[in-house]
DNA sequence: GAGTTTGAAACT
DNA sequence: CAGTTTCAAACTC
């Protein structure tokens, strides 16, 4: 124990040391290369958590994406059931955790938790194996700690804060055999009586110090989870963070660290106030809760939520409104996961489903965080990861990028194959998406200045080509104003948001502040109401929550699919039915998806940009082109249209795709500029897709990239990977239609869609989360 | 900011 | 399945 433990620490310690070519050079000297190795695990774990989750919950997941993760999380599922029986949600939380770990580091260990006597042992193992991890996951955020002035203050603390941690575990071996049979009796009798959701909230309290850029905000939020749970601990938890500032900084840096043994830290930091006992004891009952013998249980949640606040403290948590978006859109999801796994008797359960299922619990009490900024647990989930680390990383562009990168990097893991974001469930995509919109926030923090400042010109250069200056200007306004939100806002007045009418009820997430509909129920408090709606929603149309925009192409090449040929490689799910706009406006649903119409489509007068529908049909194209004429001038604008169409649609997607991540993100950025704030409805299906059927890509984000790039041919677009989910619904959509396009001057028009992904490759990954999030969504119905 | 337009979603 | 109504976003002024 201690060993690993050490280890950690020592990584930890190095990590900070780690970025500085000096440290470089040793490692590569040294034989002890195990810290990036280590590395890799945590990442690894990361991945496993964010990305499981959707996964597991996600029937579909079975299709492939055979990603080390879903399989992995599978065996960890089969070890974890002892687990979950006792704790519960908790326990799939941590199981899914151990189980990663367990599976990481040798499935062996999962096997011994079949037996009960062997199932503490076996958690122990775990944790201890987990540890490492949460260790690794320190010395991996140097690198986030570097980019992040603010963080700087963590970082550099860091290793104070797992120094406590440390003596506690491995200095203070006899006291803490103590505190864990305290632990052991309060998990106990917590049990009894059924409380095992208190160790959900707090671990929702965890989560909420992960996520709250402000300490004082994290103490708020912990102190609601905590009240909630045990009312004791929070008074003592206010009273320390009232007496020192200092502590609640402490705590703050703390809560990285607390994945490791965040709650001895805390107790550490407030033990000056001298109510440390009491919080202790809370801690250890939570602890307990959690994993009754390991202490070290701890850690590894910690490191999913260390994790998540890769992604979202390291781009500095500024805003509460990110926090709100994160909820949101993680609640969502998580109630389904949580939901799922609650059926499921799960245990299973990803780790990203986790930390939402917790939530679900928490929000219903909390809810009322929504101002606040509650939502620092949903980080997990799937959607919200992504939102997350979106957030984060609009704060700090140049930290996000490096943040991106390890963050993208463990997403990309879990799914292994595939780099792109598949993994955890799209996380990745939604990322760099996310981080495409959010980037453009101007409200974010300034340290971005120079990127926004970037990104506008882009986004200036992408709007002029793609639409008259007029629009240009709106559009720039509405894109800051959608970077706010990034996760999309609502207006409803009647639908109480449980409508397809509502975009955040239609993207799939809760609706938020910044929100300004009326009589909203698509809240946490709502859950089960959104649910059964959405479930009926879902009845009627099974793909009602599926990416509107597919990329076809690849899919499955149907035969007679011309579709697959044609330029624009996504398409409208259902196709428009536009009749005055044109398809020149956002009314358009593939204008705004940044797609051309096809066969499917029933408009009138098509002049999409993108790509009209006429190509299927040649009465289309004359009524087209006569349409055109009149606008001549319209029709070189077209042809910039589609030149820059592609581009903007591109953006937009490729805002998801910029899935890539890690590096990508820079690219992202230039594409981002990508002028379409129609991005938002996109971006939505991506975050959607890359949610749901994350898994299911991995390997075809890689090829969208390749296909985006190389790919003048509309029929290479369809490339095998992509094929995968879409192709299915791309299916009903693939209509000879688009071989149409391909014949119209389209071609030109296509190319430029491909350039736009050729410019960010990461932006098809977009596409394939969209075709993703598909599945997601359906798996939640068929599993109800 | 108010009002209009538009087309999807929902309903019949 | 088609027609109508409802709804909220997109757009215009």
């Amino acid at each position: 124990m201690d060993t690993p433990e050490r280890k950690q620490i020592a990584t930890t310690s190095v990590s900070k040391f780690e970025d500085s070519p000096v440290f470089n050079y040793i490692n590569n000297l040294s034989p002890i290369q195990p810290v990036k190795s280590i590395h890799t695990t945590q990442t690894f774990n990361s991945l496993s958590f964010a990305s499981l989750p959707s996964v597991f919950t996600s029937p579909h997941v079975s299709s492939y994406k055979e990603s080390r993760f879903l399989r992995r999380h599978s065996v960890a599922d089969l070890s974890k059931p002892d687990f979950a029986s006792e704790n519960g949600n908790k326990v799939d939380t941590n199981g899914g955790v151990t189980g990663s770990v367990s599976q990481l580091q040798g499935n062996s260990s999962a096997p011994d938790g079949n037996s009960d006597s062997t199932e503490l042992p076996s958690v122990h193992s775990l944790s201890t194996k987990e540890e490492p991890q949460a260790m690794k996951s320190d010395s991996a955020r140097p690198d986030c700690d570097q980019k992040l002035p603010d963080s700087v203050t963590e970082s550099g603390e860091d290793p104070a804060l797992i120094e406590p941690y440390v003596h506690n575990k491995s200095g203070n071996g006899s006291a803490e055999a103590e505190a864990n049979k305290q632990v052991v009796s309060l998990t106990e009798e917590r049990e009894a009586t059924g409380y095992d959701w208190e160790s959900l909230i707090t671990e929702g309290s965890d989560l909420l110090i992960f996520s709250s850029p402000n300490g004082s905000e994290a103490i708020r939020l912990v102190q609601k989870p905590l009240d909630l749970v045990t009312g004791f601990t929070s008074s003592t938890l206010s009273q320390i963070m009232e007496n020192d500032n200092t502590n609640l900084s402490k705590m703050r840096i703390a809560d990285p660290i607390e994945s490791s043994g965040g709650q001895q830290e805390i107790e550490f930091l407030s033990s000056q106030a001298g109510e440390a006992h009491e919080l202790k004891d809370m801690d250890r009952a939570i602890d307990s809760l959690s994993f009754p013998n390991s202490s070290n249980s701890m850690s590894r949640e910690i490191t999913d939520d260390e994790v998540a606040r890769y992604i979202t403290d390291d781009c500095k948590p500024v805003s509460n409104l990110y926090r709100g978006m994160r909820r949101r859109c993680l609640d969502f999801e998580a109630a389904v996961s949580r939901r799922k796994n609650l059926e499921d008797g799960s245990t299973s359960g990803s780790v990203s489903t986790h930390p939402e299922e917790k939530m679900p619990s928490v929000d219903k009490q909390l809810v009322p965080y929504k101002s606040g900024g509650v939502a620092t647990r949903c980080i997990l989930t799937g959607i919200g990861l992504h939102l997350n680390a979106l957030a984060t990383a609009s704060k700090d562009a140049k930290t996000l990028n490096q943040e991106k990168f390890s963050s993208e990097r463990q997403l990309n893991l879990p799914n292994s194959s595939a780099s792109c974001h598949s993994p955890s469930t799209g996380l990745d995509p939604r990322l760099t998406s996310v981080v495409t919109e959010r980037d453009m926030d101007p409200s974010e923090n300034g340290v971005h200045n120079e990127e926004d400042a970037v990104r506008a010109s882009a986004y200036v250069l992408a709007e002029d080509f793609n639409q008259n200056s007029p629009k240009k200007k709106r559009r720039r306004l509405e894109h800051a104003g959608e970077t706010e939100s990034s996760c999309k806002r609502c207006n409803c007045k009647k639908s109480k948001c449980l409508k397809l009418y509502c975009e955040c009820f239609a993207a799939g997430v809760y609706c938020i502040e910044p929100c300004s509909c009326q009589d909203c129920f698509n809240k946490p408090i709502h859950e089960d109401t959104v649910l059964a709606t959405r479930k009926q929603i879902e009845s009627r149309n099974p793909l009602a929550f599926a990416p509107k925009v597919i990329r076809n192409s690849d899919s499955l090449p149907e035969p007679g699919d011309e579709s697959n040929k044609t330029p624009a490689s996504a398409r409208h799910k259902r196709g428009c039915n536009c009749k005055k706009s044109s398809c020149l406006k956002k009314y358009c649903e593939c204008y705004q998806g940044g797609v051309g119409c096809s066969i499917s489509c029933r408009c009138e007068g098509c002049k999409n940009a993108f790509g009209r529908k006429d190509g299927s049909s040649l009465l289309g194209l004359e009524t087209e082109q006569e349409e055109e004429e009149p606008e001549t001038n319209q029709a070189s604008a077209m042809d910039d249209k589609a030149l820059h169409g592609p581009e903007i649609p591109n953006n937009e997607e490729q805002n998801p795709g910029s899935a890539i991540p890690s590096t990508p993100l820079q690219h992202c950025r230039q594409l981002v500029p990508l002028p379409f704030s129609s991005r938002s409805k996109p971006l939505r299906s991506s975050f959607l897709n890359v949610g749901s059927s994350s898994g299911f890509y991995t390997g075809n984000k890689l090829e969208k990239p390749n296909i985006l790039q190389s790919q003048p041919d509309p029929g290479k677009n369809t490339l095998p990977g992509m094929e995968d989910e879409m192709p299915d619904i791309l299916c009903g959509n693939c209509s000879p239609g688009a071989g149409v396009k391909t014949g119209s001057p389209n071609s030109k028009r296509i190319s430029p869609p491909q350039s736009d992904f050729g410019l960010s490759p990461l932006p098809r990954t977009g596409r394939k989360l969209i075709l993703q999030s598909i599945p997601s969504f359906p798996s939640l119905t068929p599993q109800h």
